[in-house]
DNA sequence: CTGTTAGCGCCTTCAT
DNA sequence: ATGAAGGCGCTAACAG
């Protein structure tokens, strides 16, 4: 059986089309009596709209590009779920595509979405070099909205929602010093990406306010995984003054540290203290108990998406909706920083 | 500055639409002087073909929905991973969706996908009741591929690409039994869902054929999930005579399972053997190292698109194509399941 | 309040 | 080998 349209509704009531698109659109001056028809029979008749007719003729897809890194990890799922779920409310869906921390893949990923004509661009980016800012400039060219989550680039005419990295690393840094480390190292990402930067600084900074010393040979530059992180630890293990606490901007990687301590029996937290950053959820658990740095994923999806509905809605030719809304980050301290008491007789 | 249409390129080379569109798709019988010249000005004018207009034209999206219980684990976002790859070299696009076991949430993505005309399903199901076969049927009838990957429904018209969950359980129980294990006990998932009750049957099987009885005390119901993984240790432990073994069918559970043995001092492999399924990423890590069933995901994903490609270009109206393929399962065998010598005096 | 017309961009008969 | 015409389903502009 064939598809219903506007016009099989509109020949049965002896109607026009247009006077149907309109009833369904409930638009002011129809007649209620003839949308209570129109209703009716499109119901009689199934009739469902037809997007891509609606889309070619309004040049509007209703789908948003979300392009992260990688999509197997607690926080940016839940930003996701958070993105979708606001989205959802005004018809828009939503195109997930994963860069696995690939540039080339990011660019093919935003060449494609582009392609099918999305609304929008959501992007936990992992582009870094300015090289690409042709290809981003021709989103902002386009009028298509371009809000970046997590990770952004400093693009005009880009907006942006983040956390407060810095304050969050500054933080975390400062409640280790407080716990009584002295000599903390720190995972680093890639410091071409602004979080990873950003941490690095709080990092270095709360050494400093604190009257540390720095120690570059403290600073290892890991990939968020397991792997990195048992492998960093080792080398932090060689040097002469192996470090007594771990600032790490990965979860995943302070879990791989951890791995490694408790196969060389260094208990935590009593000879080493652990803070890690995203809050995923094995953190929380008894065996690791990580105390780690809560990014509100769910909030952070949401604010993205309200900011994409925002520029969609407010945004003029003459004047373009920017936002670039920081969120605070938040301490969750678990075991793996606690406090170790020293009974030093006094 | 306005989109380049076909129409613009057409002018600039006098010559109508349609042989322009024909060049661009290749058509065999325009003149390759005149497919050259079209190309020279497509790239000179930065055509983009609108996927839109060829959409409502041919009745196409060439988008496949994904729908799946949730994206943040290693087994489902690798086997999504998986279709992308295979289904970016045919242009088709992927919209992912995430129930989260919600069956009321299946059912909206459902419709959502339905209503933006997707060009195929590929959904790992957690819908139970026959309750919803009227939307299944739905599909069928409008003749859009359906093919269930990992978790299936039986439903006439669809495909499916799965493990052999049975033989899968089957082969961890024995190799627990093997390693010396007499009271396994098993945290089984939502029984309606298939794998979980085949998981549970390949269980049961090897008991048998092991000559071992079955204790209905050991097999408790949980979620995938480290805190369920947890609390249905608990209950175990709490048994007049408690489990010396645990095939669970969640690795997450397993986890969780191993956190709470942990903290009750009781050591694997040597008091208590675990197999899990689903070689998840942190079942390889030394605290853990947890032996796993691998259901191969990025191959899963792979065939589950190669299934959809079969379908969308063999199908006929008399003749539909249905595709079950049932994949194997392989062990990985990893500490916690390793059998421990008994320095038996013999 | 409703109808007519036209067009979004593409492809596909049917001609030539 | 190429052109002309029509239509996919919908909405917006212009009428009345």
């Amino acid at each position: 059986m064939k598809k219903t349209t506007i016009y099989d509704i509109a020949k049965k009531l002896n109607l026009s089309a247009a006077t149907v698109s309109r009833s369904l659109n409930n638009h002011p001056r129809i007649s209620s009596k003839t949308k209570k028809e129109v209703l009716r029979i499109a119901q009689e008749l199934h009739y469902e709209q037809n997007h891509l007719a609606k889309a070619l003729q309004s040049g509007k897809s209703f789908i948003v590009g979300v392009i992260v890194p990688r999509i197997d990890n607690n926080f940016l799922s839940s930003v996701i779920r958070g993105i979708e779920d606001k989205l959802k409310d005004f018809d828009y869906h939503v195109i997930i595509c994963q860069t696995h921390e690939d540039e080339e893949k990011e660019i093919e990923n935003i060449n494609t979405l582009l392609n099918i004509q999305v609304d929008g661009f959501l992007l936990s980016t992992c582009l870094t070099s300015i090289k690409h800012s042709e290809l981003l400039d021709k989103i902002i060219k386009k009028n298509i909205p371009l809000v970046y989550f997590d990770r952004k680039m400093e693009i005009e005419g880009a907006s942006s929602v983040i956390i407060d990295d810095f304050k969050g690393a500054y933080l975390a840094t400062m409640r280790l010093i407080d716990n009584g480390a002295t000599r903390i190292a720190h995972f680093s990402g890639n410091r071409e990406i602004q979080i990873y930067n950003d941490r690095l600084n709080g990092y270095l900074q709360a050494l400093n306010d604190a009257g540390l010393c720095v120690n570059l040979d403290y600073v290892i530059q890991v990939k968020s995984s397991l792997d990195d992180g048992v492998e960093a630890m080792d080398k932090l293990f060689n040097l002469e003054f192996p470090p007594d606490a771990l600032f790490s901007s990965s979860d995943f990687a302070a879990f791989g540290a951890i791995q490694y301590l408790k196969s060389k029996n260094i208990n935590i937290p009593e000879d080493f203290l652990v803070f890690g950053f995203g809050n995923e959820n094995f953190t929380k658990f008894d065996e690791l108990s990580i105390s780690s740095v809560n990014q509100f994923p769910l909030e952070m999806g949401r604010i993205t998406a309200e900011v994409f509905l925002d520029i969609i809605s407010k945004s003029t030719i003459k004047n373009k909706v920017v936002k670039n809304i920081v969120l605070e980050p938040e301490l969750i301290e678990r075991k793996s920083s606690l406090k170790v008491f020293q009974f030093s007789g006094a």
